[in-house]
RNA sequence: CGCGGGGUGGAGCAGUCGGUAGCUCGUCGGGCUCAUAACCCGAAGGUCAUAGGUUCAAGUCCUAUCCCCGCAACCA
């Protein structure tokens, strides 16, 4: 059985998530239950990034201690993913007990192998903010936030020879072109690692909310060097061998655009210092931005997905996510364009079409559907054009080209809906002589839908079981695969449906 | 000249290897009456940021300019 291992980041807990964070992980939810709906073997992981300086300098203002402060956001951040029908199969705290082990097992092997070694970090220091600075960071050459001027300190620190790997990370980025995705950010990484990689640090005695070095306990782990391992810690890197050797190395590590750098640049020079492979793909997926601005809290637009999923529910959420935005690129985030969206595409397109089918197999039948005895033209055209959208659609999911195949699956529905103009079935209903084809037109869309449920599964798990039980078929949904779609006439003969019930209210706007 | 992305009907976007500029929404007109005022068909609306260049042919390739945005070693 093949396997599917995806990642999204572990988010920071330094505030609440936004719709952004949703994004991300909603894209990676549906990418983990097609995979799932291909029947392979998938382990979908997201989490939490807990350490660092900002999250100890937050916790002392809300006047907490560090893991208090996270265990509360952190706890949102489940809350959020629970209501928004996310699939993890895992969730990783970068606090948890495990984590901590493998962190420290893997700075005690780097160091064994000689690739970690202790030095002197110089830097821009602000000695009453205790931070350092870059330069660029500078306002004025003083500290950006209290003002004041900093001075340059060294400091005892543990580097990892990072500029050890630039070669080979450089080759493998070259022979591998499916490695970072899209182009343009390959493209970048490329350039960024032609201009020379420095050595990195990766320990701070600054503060001390992290994971102690093994070796040397006054300082504690850089949160990346932290963070970044995290993707080996669940699937058994130091408790089960087996499992490790099946899940690793990761199919996709789904990140955003900024976060690209330490994925395919750190993170594959930890993995070659640990004798590991790579993992196969790294996808920078693009920002939601507001009106053409990026989000951020001074601005005030950041959206809450969790008073949307209040107001509009999961569905609709990660409906319009999947849709309106091309995966690698900025997508603008509006409640205009979402209301929109789910009127024209989840409650006139689709929920009409369920609710108008359900009704015309109860109004001019007996509400059951029979295997048609006839093809007409428009049939085979209809039985087409669903081959060709599941064909579509699992060539485009493979290829992580969720909003073209969500377009794809919406021209069904469209064809679906011309399909009942096209055949009439009022009309045949008042022909005694037409009884075959109003019968095989009522099958064919009941056929359609139930294509469609499947279909939608990965974009909207409650609104496909939600169709699936309208129809009232036998299977158990949890037991469908992607296979049951590729068979148009998945009805058994007389089956009877059950009754219409809206599935997305259309949103009056004044 | 630090690096990168973008500028295409009213809005949001697609446009592959150069070959009649497409999609969704909105607007207007028509059809239909099973349905959630939904569905189906048709129409209007574009100097493809600007100026040059290459070519039989440029949204697409080249050069320059303007504008917007992101990154710049702790933002999904």
């Amino acid at each position: 059985m093949n396997k599917f291992y995806i990642t999204t980041p572990i988010y920071y807990p330094s505030a609440k998530l936004h719709i952004g964070h949703a994004y991300c992980t909603t894209v990676a939810d549906a990418a983990a239950r097609f995979h799932r709906l291909l029947g392979e073997d998938v382990f979908f992981l997201t989490g939490s990034d807990e350490h660092g300086q900002k999250i100890e300098d937050t916790a002392k203002a809300a006047g907490v201690t560090p893991k208090e402060y996270v265990d509360n956001i952190v706890a949102g951040f489940q809350k959020l993913w629970e209501r928004l029908k996310i699939s993890n199969d895992d969730f990783l705290r970068t606090t948890d007990e495990r984590h901590h082990k493998v962190v420290q097992e893997v700075f005690r092997r780097i160091y064994d192998n000689g690739d970690i070694y202790k030095g002197e970090y110089k830097g821009l220091y602000c000695t009453p903010c205790e931070s350092y600075w870059t330069e660029h960071q500078l306002k004025d050459g003083r500290c950006p936030d209290c003002g004041r001027p900093v001075k340059e300190v060294a400091e005892e620190a543990y580097f990892f020879k990072l500029s050890n790997y630039a070669d080979r990370i450089l080759e493998h980025i070259e022979n591998h072109p499916e490695f970072i995705v899209p182009t343009s950010r390959r493209n970048e990484m490329v350039n960024f690692i032609k201009q020379g990689l420095e050595d990195l640090c990766i320990s701070r005695t600054s503060f001390d909310w992290g994971i102690p070095v093994p070796i040397d306990e006054k300082h504690v782990i850089y949160v990346w060097f932290d963070a970044l391992t995290n993707y080996i810690t669940p699937i058994g890197f130091l408790d089960d061998a087996e499992k490790f050797k099946k899940f690793w190395p990761a199919d996709i590590h789904l990140v955003g655009k900024e976060i690209v750098r330490f994925h395919s640049i750190i993170w594959p020079a930890i993995l070659m210092a640990l004798n590991l492979p790579l993992p196969k793909q790294i996808y920078g997926h693009g920002w939601l931005v507001v009106s053409g601005d990026k989000m951020s809290k001074s601005k005030g637009n950041v959206v809450d997905p969790m008073l949307l999923i209040d107001e509009f529910g999961a569905d609709a959420i990660r409906y319009f996510l999947l849709r309106e935005i091309q995966l690698g690129s900025d997508g603008n985030f509006s409640r205009d364009a979402l209301i929109s969206r789910i009127n024209s595409d989840l409650a006139n397109d689709l929920g009409n079409l369920l609710h108008r089918t359900l009704n015309m197999v109860g109004k001019f039948g007996d509400k059951k559907v029979y295997l048609p005895k006839i093809t007409r033209d428009v049939d085979a055209a209809l039985t087409e054009e669903a081959k060709a959208t599941v064909e579509f659609y699992k060539n485009a999911m493979e290829n992580m080209e969720i909003s073209e195949a969500v377009k794809k699956v919406w021209g069904f529905v469209s064809r679906a809906n011309k399909y009942i103009d096209e055949t009439a079935p009022w009309a045949l209903a008042k022909d005694e002589t037409k009884k075959e084809e109003l019968s095989a037109t009522l099958y064919n869309l009941a056929a359609s839908l139930r294509i469609i449920a499947i279909l939608i599964e990965p974009y909207m798990p409650q609104t496909a079981e939600n169709i699936w039980s309208q129809l009232a078929l036998k299977e158990n949904f949890k037991d469908v695969r992607l296979t049951g779609a590729q068979n148009f006439q998945g009805i058994e003969d007389a089956h009877e449906v059950g009754k219409a019930k809206q599935l997305f209210p259309r949103i009056e706007v004044k």
